[in-house]
DNA sequence: TTGAAAGCGCTAACAA
DNA sequence: TTGTTAGCGCTTTCAA
């Protein structure tokens, strides 16, 4: 006997039919037994589980779920910028744990700025029937997911909205962020300011600009004589561009930085020149050891766990039959004084 | 007609046999054709991509894989100490990267210290039927998942070797780390030198403090008079610990701390005491900004991507049938000279 | 309380 | 080149 069952073992993956033969029942009771199903006696379901752990049966969830009504892999399917960046790795972390609870497990995979890996990802989550999407979109549309969407696949939009396509979403309020480095540079005296940011077809980056030039506009300041570097995609690019507008003849008294790599290239910048504790600064994003910079760097720090904690609830009610109308969500902001952004003009 | 086909799209997710139906063909006909198999008329080829983009048609991976031989699922278990943790990033990131090439998908889970987790997590990858696994062991043993290696489930496991079961592991070099460490403070005329580090249960932890203290010994220092804080795991307590030290009668002129988290604790404790330009400091791993600090901080730093480059190599040989012995594959830790380190004693 | 039969969406094996 | 049948491991349905 032993030996049968070792060769069981070894013979590969045992399946419900091993079990039930070795426990003597059919195979619908093992199924019941191994899905917590109500109807079947102790005696029975004792039986069922030791020849379970003695073959070490394991459930296969996919050939379940292939008959099982509602069809659900248990699965969901997350689109990073990178799974290697910082604010990425909190976002993905509050969602790993949203879903953790209800057994649901996380496929996450990088974009790197490719709109065509944005489709080929999504078609990959796709085919593997993952219960529902969590992405942060960075092709120019997102009418390409509108057949899933109709067919009611869960899906919510992180960090940038969705375009060409009306679903939910969870974002940070990135013009009020904008506007906030703003005022608080204004009420420290500064008139003269700089803006560095990403690329402009980055919607965040946009909107933060946005936010930052309003501000300076409904306070006064001619915003056409505001210096206004983008494309910044890196520290160097980044770099180099405070050190063109910090040796100008007319530098700027405080700069306001898109995006943390930007705000690394500027830090940079005013170390080279000596300026770090004369030149203001204020950066959107926060980054670990801001406050141990020398000033410590001011920032408009956003949420990462918020936006990951708020877009699970939104994916998890939408999984549970949620079909109310697609709504965006603001997870807010939040100015840290550390230094930087409190220095007077020069 | 377009009528029929709109109500299709609706009803839900449309399978083989409604493309079938829709071009007028046998489905496995269709099959061919989505899995890019020959032996197909390119006019019947092009009857059924049709019919398949017309319908939204999507190739259900699991379902084809229940019955397909290898019965692979194109899908990797990854667990890491938390997906928010940047070095763990980095490993996910080259993961990713070797895998995303062969259509392999990655779940990622974090494990938080927990042992209990790991079992957990790693008994919901196999019932999802993950055609490998690679893991940051965190239990006391591995035994656990002998009857999985033992039916030739490929996995790989990383930053720590595993304990009760013989399998591929990639490391890095502790131990020389810790020793590279001791050797540059000795260089630099330090005598009097301290070990700040992570929990003793730590086997990463215990391997850089053996060899810290073996090469100190091997210079002739008295490694009994060497002061050693441990079971520092996080910030705070490494930052009063470094206190204590540096604030006694006889304080260290030099400083080696095992992990980035007591690295920060330790750079804090320096900064209140005004000492971060007397007293040497080398923290093992190395992070954002490390060169931007005043002093920059000296570090051992590993290499997260290679470590993840390494275990996607073995993992894909694996799959791919290589049955030769499970190996240990050490990824060297290298110093990079910042300041910090080459500080001369008091 | 239990189990036999059908079938989920697909691929393997084989036949036409 | 194409299609038919069986069956992957499981759940559903329904009967005992």
């Amino acid at each position: 006997m032993s030996n049968r069952y070792q060769s069981e073992v070894a013979a590969g993956r045992p399946t419900m039919r091993h079990v039930a033969a070795l426990a003597g029942v059919g195979i619908k009771t093992v199924s019941r037994v191994m899905n917590d199903e109500p109807g079947v006696s102790e005696a029975t379901r004792l039986r069922v589980l030791g020849a379970s752990q003695q073959l070490n049966y394991q459930l296969d969830m996919a050939a379940g779920s292939l008959r099982r009504t509602g069809r659900q892999t248990q699965s969901i399917g997350l689109l990073l910028p990178s799974v290697s960046n910082p604010f990425s790795g909190e976002i993905h972390r509050a969602l790993e744990d949203a879903l953790a609870v209800r057994g649901i497990a996380v496929f996450a995979a990088s974009l790197d700025d490719d709109p065509q890996r944005e489709k080929a990802l999504v078609a990959a989550f796709l085919g593997r029937r993952v219960d529902g999407l969590v992405l942060t979109p960075i092709a120019k549309s997102q009418a390409y997911v509108i057949p899933e969407h109709s067919r009611e696949l869960p899906m919510v939009f992180i960090d940038r909205e969705p375009v060409g396509i009306d679903a939910d979403a969870v974002v940070t309020d990135n013009a009020v962020g904008g506007a906030k480095a703003a005022a608080h540079l204004l009420a420290h005296g500064h008139r003269k300011l700089a803006y560095l940011g990403d690329r402009v077809e980055i919607q965040t980056a946009r909107e933060r600009r946005r936010g930052f030039l309003e501000e300076l506009a409904a306070a006064g300041v001619a915003t056409s004589a505001v210096p206004v570097r983008e494309g910044l995609h890196d520290e160097d690019s980044a770099r180099l561009a405070a050190l063109e507008l910090l040796t100008s003849d007319d530098p700027p008294t405080a700069i306001f930085s898109s995006q943390n790599l930007v705000t690394f290239g500027v830090m940079r910048a005013l170390k080279e020149l000596n300026a770090s504790k004369h030149v203001a600064l204020v950066g959107f994003d926060d980054f670990t050891l801001a406050d141990m910079m020398e000033p410590g760097i001011t920032v408009i720090a956003q949420h990462p766990e918020r936006i990951g904690k708020r877009a699970a609830e939104r994916l998890l009610a939408r999984i549970d039959g949620d079909r109310t109308a697609p709504a965006t969500y603001v997870v807010p902001s939040e100015l840290i004084q550390r230094g930087s952004g409190e220095l007077p003009p020069a």
